[in-house]
DNA sequence: TGTACATCAGTGAACGCGCGTTCACTGATGTAC
DNA sequence: TGTACATCAGTGAACGCGCGTTCACTGATGTAC
């Protein structure tokens, strides 16, 4: 126990040559963390490795014991951060409302990381893509559960439509310069996912 | 007449030091067209200023002439994009099978500049993020006009939910590495934007 | 209209910087006795 | 349990490469006479 204490402390000290297995293996998860945060919050071009150990305290050399290249580090990252689901202890319309919310917006290194990251995985390796794509799937999965159409057709379409106008919404108010323009998006669209198009609503004629 | 068709013969032939002032008014034209294109097929970080001087069979160098800096072009160039509202001729249904169509995901250099460079205005200078809401404000403008609803508030609702649907269909379409779930996610999403969650779909209920 | 000259758009070598990656080295870990 | 030694996680200087930017130079443009 004490053993295993001293272990954990040696972090803390300055020269810092070796650490125990366990230490390495909190080592490679508080890279993943780091590099996650960081990547959501700059893009994966504007992280360096450099910057991603410095955030634990630690130096760039000793990056490649843990990740192949940086690339590899992409794929593990985008990986460990679309498999925490860190949303899906709440209801829909709380995660709907969470979502869309200014708060989810302007928490860019901790939000979802599809929102954040997935036009910046468009230029990565397939691999990475994949990871998002695992993503999304899993997220259009949940999302068709809970909505409450009767047919298993109507809640995927509506999980889809829903969850390409979160991310979309997510990424307009972002950029936007103007705050109510950036807020109305939001607003605007969490309450077009909840009521639709509105019930009086024509249904637009169809192309040609 | 015949002088001016010398002049834009010029910049044919191997060696070309000076040009006339009209060319270098189309040059600069060309430099936004490319870069424009380039930047919506790679984003802005993975394209260099060589290559898209390159793309003119100019050569780097001359490219300060033009434009102060990268980050100078980019703003020109966003707005440059953004500006030129390609398919604000169609019909609203013809706008929106157009955009949500395996096509239009596919034509990354051709296609829409907002979906396909606004996560990456995210990390730019805010002149560029003005470009970005200036074409997202004129769209829903737009749109919120085409669409059939009875007041005002139910069409801007609608093209703002539209709206976030189709940028982030397009992206999420873009990044998938499986083509039966990307054209799902543009087929249903088109679906959902025109028939809306269905009419049968109960609402959900409010949030708390 | 023709000629001489100043202008200046584009050229391409060179510079500086940042970043990904490598590697000889260090010294704590953890094992063999 | 205590000691000697091999292992190996992390250090930090160094390397190479690409890219944005600069600048002395070139030679066609376009103007003055």
């Amino acid at each position: 126990m004490i053993a295993i204490m001293k272990k954990s402390m040696a972090r803390m000290e300055k020269s810092e040559m070796k650490v125990s297995r366990e230490q390495m293996a909190e080592n490679r998860r508080r890279i993943l963390e780091a590099a996650s945060r960081l990547f959501r919050e700059k893009g994966f071009e504007a992280v360096g490795v450099a910057e991603i150990m410095k955030a634990l305290g630690l130096t760039h050399g000793g990056f490649y014991g843990h990740f192949s290249s940086k690339d590899d580090l992409i794929v593990q990252a985008l990986a460990h951060a679309v498999g925490e689901r860190n949303g899906a202890t709440l209801s829909l319309p709380a995660y709907l409302e969470e979502y869309l919310s200014p708060r989810h917006r302007d928490n860019r290194a901790g939000g979802c990381p599809i929102s954040g990251l997935a036009a910046d995985t468009l230029r990565q390796a397939p691999e990475a893509r994949a990871a998002v794509t695992d993503g999304v799937r899993v997220q259009l999965d949940w999302m068709s559960e809970k909505f409450p159409e009767a047919t298993e057709a109507d809640r995927r379409r509506r999980a889809i439509g829903s969850w390409s106008a979160m991310v979309g919404a997510t990424i307009l108010a972002r950029v936007m310069v103007d705050p109510v323009l950036s807020e109305e998006i939001l607003t605007e669209t969490l309450a077009w996912i909840n009521d639709g198009p509105g019930q009086q609503a024509p249904a637009l004629s169809e192309p040609q």
